[in-house]
RNA sequence: GCCCGGGUGGCGGAAUUGGUAUACGCGCAACACUUAAAAUGUUGUCCCUUACGGGAUGUGGGUUCGAUUCCCACCCCGGGCACCA
């Protein structure tokens, strides 16, 4: 036998897979389809790390699983190509953005190759493909068509130094990471979508999803649902109110001041009867210096203004209050004013023993000298209300000051444009007799022109503000002059429905050719990692439905099943990265193990959903296990071959203790795979092959162990399938399926406790009954000793598990 | 601060969801093969104890015949959100 060459038999079988193409797709059938997806890269310069490919074995073995399980299977890969590194590697290297990305590319494509991944490269897609972002501009215009994109001065991060926006990563403690100055809030003029029109459609639908919970549940908290009532306060000899949003209208009575964000648009209408407008003036101008994190960093020190010369009237008590503004109170949220409870909010207490205000305790329960109390309960110094508990208060008390119930969410509209060159042009343009006129569909795609710089502008505009012969167009409506919009779209879009373009990546006529999208879709398995548990699942989930609304597809969900991938950690515990120097290149592992080594390592490392630390050396484990495979086939022995098929024992002639080891394995595997138990599936394999170097083994039980072993090392198990003299791939062999009678074992082995201690063990026949059972555990020599002198109290049995004998 | 994970040998981890804790792998040790080393194979490997036995699943308590698993309180690590009214 010649020896385990992985070299050899890996680079042969992803040559002769390419040239068979066992892994294109097959058009829709009756065959019942899967369609497995991995979140796609961005393409960085680095290529490849050890990391990215734990997800891709995932689907991999997942994907092949179920082809074996007879679906017809879906399982593409593509590009986000789109954003701000390969932007700024083309500031500093002055390469077009294009190019950068090609070589990425390439490269990415050339890593993943060697691990045999079964992708069909025939759909692959790229974002910043003109014929891709097409479609990604179409959908903009469906939205604006359905009042779903709006303009907005929206603040951005402003580096008053660079002259340009920064993004939130981009700064370090509140500035600019470049140069070090204080940023500043500067707002721009934005393109927006109306999210939060989907917010609680994006909340419901969660509940169908099979998703882990951990992500659902950041959804939830994004989308932030809180129900309420809304309730209006009257100004002290004035016609104004000041509307207010709250969950607890139960503890209205203990409302003893109000507060508005100091960017309140009444702050400036109360001017002139503020009567220390400088003060509030200076401190409205420190709050608008400050971010949303310097201003939420504060923690316990609450700081504010009150408004002198203002009072409100609290509609349950008729009592005059106070009225403040803090930063602790944000415009965007609710109504952007609150009534402060002291007694029953924890902020508004910090902020009332700063300013020493009065707290009036409402809800029975707490110790309101010490802290507020937030929980439920009966109320007290409330009127009429008095005694009632604080659910049902709730809605009797908004109806009797005229408020309303109302539902807010957190989730905020989505600020869709940046001020950037690598990105999908917003179609859009500025006409100054029409307005926002939208590119007629058949203009479509509005492509990057080519520039000289892609340095931002300093006004922070898009670089594509600059060119002129491209901004200046006529209007499509009326013919004058007009201009195009240079902002473009954020690196989210293209991420937003690119599992749409796999079904039909060619398709010039529609984003996605809708019968093909009904049989394809929804994605039955999506892999990726938690970290886009908010942003990208919501983003793609929201233009999802809104797709579903103006019928380009035929279901309200894209992705059916969701797993999370856990991180690869570097050898020293902390993420990879080329800023710590510690990042690990598959290359060099699959050059030393191979890629079926790599494979089965990533997958054994531990629970799939968790991170690990890497350990190349490690790895030698997951190859010895190959090797052993490899060296078992010269053990098979001649007259194990086929089971006689005259109706004798089906196991005759084999070795029984393998037969049973198999079938177990059979049932392990599958299932482990179906729950992305890896790592438990690949140690149930190891037992198989260890058990079966130590016995006989027949060839249609070794058959069995390289098709279980198929998904996870495609390529020695089709080595060793051609070996014994097959001529198809094993990967289009049917799963084997396991034998519940085989399975049963023979004898059972029971553990004997004493109070709960084990004393000793025993086997005993399977159908053995109980008494048979008991009265074997009570003649146990060591039992004996244990029980000398006591009183047996009682004896528990646990069907071909244990007995447990109490005493005393 | 809140929410979600997690804490088990020297290390990565397993444990049928309340039933023999430490499967599988790495490492380590001894032996075999070898002139030697590597590779491979065999055996051993949670801790204390010569043994009998005892003690260990982050800490402390509880429920139970029996707890890694359930309940209560606390500590530590990782991730997310951040004064959300």
């Amino acid at each position: 036998m010649k020896k385990y060459d992985h070299k050899r038999i890996e680079s042969k079988w992803q040559k002769e897979w390419e040239d068979s193409g066992l892994n294109k797709t097959k058009g829709a059938s009756l065959k019942p389809k899967c369609y497995v997806l991995d979140m796609f890269p961005y393409p960085s310069g680095e290529g490849l790390h050890v990391g990215h490919p734990k997800g891709y074995i995932a689907t991999d073995i997942y994907s092949r699983y179920k082809r074996m399980r007879g679906y017809n299977i879906l399982h593409p890969m593509g590009w986000d190509a789109f954003g701000l590194p390969a932007e700024n590697f083309a500031i500093k290297n002055k390469v077009h953005p294009r190019i950068a990305v090609e070589k990425n590319i390439a490269r990415f494509k050339d890593q993943l190759s060697k691990i045999g991944f079964n992708y069909d490269w025939e759909r692959e897609i790229n974002t910043t493909d003109p014929e891709y972002y097409k479609w990604t501009q179409w959908i903009f215009l469906q939205m604006w068509k359905h009042g779903l994109a709006y303009q907005s001065f929206e603040p951005i991060n402003w580096c008053p130094s660079c002259l340009t926006g920064l993004a939130n990563e981009d700064l370090e403690d509140d500035r600019c990471d470049r140069c070090g100055s204080a940023v500043e809030q500067k707002p721009m003029r934005q393109w927006m979508l109306k999210i939060t029109d989907y917010a609680e459609r994006l909340l419901e639908n969660l509940e169908d999803l099979d998703w882990p919970e951990s992500i659902k549940e950041s959804q939830r908290n994004w989308i932030g649902k809180s129900e309420g009532a809304e309730i209006d306060f009257q100004l002290k000899e004035s016609e104004a109110k000041i509307s207010v949003f709250t969950t607890r209208p139960d503890t209205l009575f203990g409302a003893t001041y109000m507060v508005l964000a100091p960017e309140h648009e009444l702050v400036d209408e109360l001017k002139e009867q503020i009567e220390n407008w400088d003060e509030v003036f200076q401190y409205t101008g420190i709050v608008k210096n400050k971010s949303d994190i310097e201003r939420t960093a504060e923690g316990k020190n609450k700081t504010g203004v009150e408004l002198k010369g203002v009072k409100a009237i609290n509609p349950a008590t008729k009592e005059e209050i106070p009225l403040f503004i803090a930063d602790y109170v944000l415009a965007h949220y609710g109504t952007g004013a609150i009534m402060a409870v002291p007694a029953s909010d924890s902020r508004d207490f910090g902020f009332a023993r700063e300013f020493d205000l009065p707290i009036i305790e409402v809800i029975v329960g707490g110790d309101i000298k010490k802290e507020a109390f937030v929980g439920a309960g009966k109320l007290i110094n409330s009127g009429k209300f008095d005694g009632m508990d604080s659910e049902e208060a709730k809605q009797k008390i908004t109806e009797f000051v005229g408020g309303k119930m109302t539902t807010t969410y957190k989730l905020r509209d989505w600020v869709f444009s940046r001020q950037r060159y690598w990105g999908e042009p917003i179609p859009i343009i500025h006409c100054e007799k029409c307005g926002i006129v939208p590119v007629p569909e058949s203009d479509l795609p509005v492509t990057l022109p080519e520039v000289e710089s892609y340095e931002p502008t300093g006004t922070g505009e898009s670089p594509l503000a600059a060119i002129s012969e491209w901004v200046n167009v006529k209007c499509p409506k009326c013919g004058g002059p007009a201009k195009r919009e240079t902002n473009t779209m954020p690196q989210w879009a293209g991420s937003s429905w690119y599992y749409l373009r796999y079904i039909d990546p060619k398709n010039d006529k529609a984003l996605v050719d809708k019968e093909k999208e009904k049989y394809w879709s929804p994605v039955d398995m999506y892999v990726g990692g938690a970290e886009h548990a908010t942003r990208h699942l919501i983003y793609a989930r929201f233009w999802h439905k809104f797709l579903y609304d103006i019928g380009t597809v035929n279901y309200k969900e894209p992705f059916e099943h969701l797993q999370s991938v856990g991180l690869i950690l570097a050898q020293d515990g902390r993420k990879m990265s080329k800023r710590y120097g510690n990042v690990v290149n598959p290359d060099e592992a699959v050059e030393r193990f191979g890629a079926d080594a790599l494979r089965v390592y990533e997958m054994f490392m531990g629970p799939f959903d968790q991170s690990t630390v890497w350990s190349t050396d490690n790895m030698v484990g997951s190859y010895r296990f190959l090797e052993k495979v490899w060296l078992l086939i010269s053990k098979i022995s001649a007259r194990g071959g086929t089971p006689p098929e005259d109706g004798q024992a089906a196991s005759g002639g084999k070795n029984k203790k393998i037969e049973l080891l198999t079938h177990k394995t059979i049932k392990k595997v599958g299932e482990d795979i179906e729950s992305f138990d890896f790592n438990t599936a690949i140690s149930s394999m190891m037992v198989l092959v260890n058990g079966m170097g130590k016995e006989e083994i027949a060839e249609d039980q070794f058959e069995i162990l390289l098709k279980l072993l198929a998904p996870f090392a495609p390529h020695i198990a089709e080595e060793l399938w051609h070996e014994l003299g097959n001529k198809d791939s094993i990967h289009l062999e049917p799963w084997p399926k396991y034998d519940a009678e085989k399975i049963k074992e023979d004898t059972v082995t029971i553990a004997v406790q004493v109070n709960g201690r084990t004393r000793g063990t025993f086997e005993v026949a399977a159908g053995a009954s109980e008494d048979e059972v008991k009265n074997q555990a009570l003649s146990q020599e060591n039992v004996k000793k244990w029980r000398e002198g006591k009183e047996t109290k009682k004896i528990i049995y646990i069907k071909g598990r244990l007995v447990n004998i109490v005493v005393s």
